[in-house]
DNA sequence: CTGAAAGCGCTTACAG
DNA sequence: CTGAAAGCGCTTACAG
């Protein structure tokens, strides 16, 4: 591998000259600047990251934690598309990315290797339960970092995810508008980062503004899988009075829902009418195919990289929470109600 | 950060004897070692690895690429799975992965990132279509490969995939058990780097064990989405005589054919039936759940991570493919042809 | 067992 | 506009 003074060699000049063509100085004279770009590309040069980090203080590599659960799989279509959209915007800007999928147990270590081995330059989290990123540790740190996906408000700062309230508020209003009344809520868990409050915030809206009233008990939580899905369709099925429609807040527990459904003899969406949420593959491979909340994991990606870059770069500071927009999509599990 | 030097002052030591304890060298006094391990202790000291990258010429990351077209966005949770068996062993090897998910166009780029760079020890490859990685110009490097998935025998060494033939051969050895003699295969595409062919071989194998014939009108191709799938059984099931059982080189077109057949009202598994290949999550949530051959993609990064630590200490100059079991899972899309 | 010194490949003041 | 020199944080002969 050709290095530096190889190039500075071949062209007749300092490395020093090498150096500010490569970081496109003005001050070089057109000659030399010719000469060592020829030569650069006589040898097939590229300079050596490590070498330009150690002097640099640039690494020119940031860093991915994504949780990894394999209990939490359900959400790997949208997290891929996290994970490219972070890896597109850093190649564009000639960044690398360092990938961890590190358990909740190694989580540790991969901050050791990521923060304290001088590896990266800032650093991109997605985080699903609570707990899962130590935010003091980070912010003592003081690596720039941005929290993408779904992360709750806890920091109102370098974070991005989609419009949870707005997504809710919008599959409940369609609902309403429907002439449904009743409306059955799966909801995740808890304990769950993803932005379970603000949805239920935008549940609540809407139904007020429908005039409807919102009952906890046609509230059920489930965990996101599919499983669990299907047994909080069974509570709610199985009420008095049973709702005949339910928003679920992701599409695998809709298509929990929608198989309980079936099981029980109801027709989907002649007796019941389904919405999700995320908008994944799966919702149209369902029959009939899921209306649902569209997010765009790949923008959600693209921006947090973005800011995450401007963040290095010091063109920021901070920046206030950025929030994606959702969209309704309608398919074939809606219906007016009868 | 500290640094070594921190370290050697607060422990009364030369850098070298830091170094030393560092790299668990024998000759090193327990005194002194006991010392300097206090010193990095209280100074929460880990080595800059770009400073021992340039000294040492092992950098401590690997590359990981991998196909990103949106459009074989099938394989996501069987690609997810090999990317974390090659993160967590790497992981358990303290090693780094370095990820690209370029598009094809932007490829040689992220060669160039990866390999021209210094940054990387050796690089772990997922290749889905022919042509994707260039053979040539990473043997020309010389830099530690292995090639993880659903690369076919190209290429003899250092790859690592499961037992392609074997699968097939289960799949419709199981079928002809059932008493099927006309079973229809819904193939991958031929230009896809997967053994389409070891496949069809295991299908011929199958077949003439059993005292059936291999019928090439009975294979119809598709590019492994729902829809070809789809497309593919409507080509099988308007055929002058149709199969009774079919056999689909993975899930997703299987559950297309699932849907196709439906439509005509065929039963399944009355009236037809169905077995899948790969056994991805999805397979359990279509109604009823998909009989399949299951792969290991976590084994397969894993294993093929661990080959390449292997390349790269120097304990391996280059190793044979490496087979992986299948197995198949009997679910609820097959019975005994009446 | 220990440490001074050179070197890995770059960048960045600094002097010309 | 150009280049000699110092320095980034480590490792590795080498001499003691």
């Amino acid at each position: 591998m050709a290095t530096i003074y190889d190039v500075a060699r071949l062209a007749n000049v300092s490395i020093t000259t090498v150096s500010k063509v490569l970081s496109n100085t003005p001050y070089v004279s057109a000659r030399s600047k010719q000469r060592v770009q020829e030569a650069m590309r006589q040898l097939n040069y590229s300079p050596n990251l490590a070498a330009r980090g150690l002097s640099n203080k640039h690494t020119y590599v940031i860093g991915l934690i994504v949780p990894s659960d394999p209990d939490t799989s359900f959400h790997d279509p949208f997290l891929l598309e996290i994970i490219r959209g972070v890896e597109s915007t850093a190649n564009t800007n000639d960044y690398n990315v360092l990938l961890s999928m590190s358990k909740q147990t190694n989580r540790r270590s991969a901050y050791r290797r990521f923060l304290h081995t001088g590896y990266i330059d800032g650093l991109v989290t997605v985080e699903t339960y609570q707990g899962e990123i130590n935010d003091k540790e980070l912010d003592e740190h003081g690596i720039p970092r941005v929290s993408a996906g779904y992360r709750e408000d806890l920091r109102p700062i370098n974070t991005v995810h989609c419009d949870d309230r707005l997504g809710a508020y919008q599959a409940v209003s369609y609902l309403l508008s429907l002439g449904h009344r009743r409306i059955g809520i799966i909801s995740g868990p808890k304990n769950f980062v993803v932005a379970i409050e603000a949805r239920l915030q935008g549940v609540r809206e809407a139904l007020a503004e429908g005039g409807a009233e919102f009952d906890q008990r046609l509230v059920s939580y489930g965990d996101f899988t599919t499983e669990s899905g299907y047994r909080a369709a069974q509570a709610l099925l199985t009420l008095p009075e049973r709702p005949s429609a339910i928003f679920a807040m992701n599409d695998r527990m809709a298509v929990g829902a929608m198989r309980y459904a079936r099981e029980q003899g109801l027709r989907i969406p002649e007796d019941l009418s389904l919405i999700g949420f995320d908008d994944v593959p799966l919702t149209t491979i369902v029959e009939p195919p899921l209306t649902t909340i569209r997010q765009f994991p790949n923008m959600i990606g693209k921006t947090a990289a973005d800011r995450l870059f401007a963040l290095i770069n010091g063109e920021l500071e901070t920046f206030p929470t950025i929030v994606l927009p959702v969209e309704l999509v309608v398919r074939g599990t809606t219906r007016k109600c009868v």
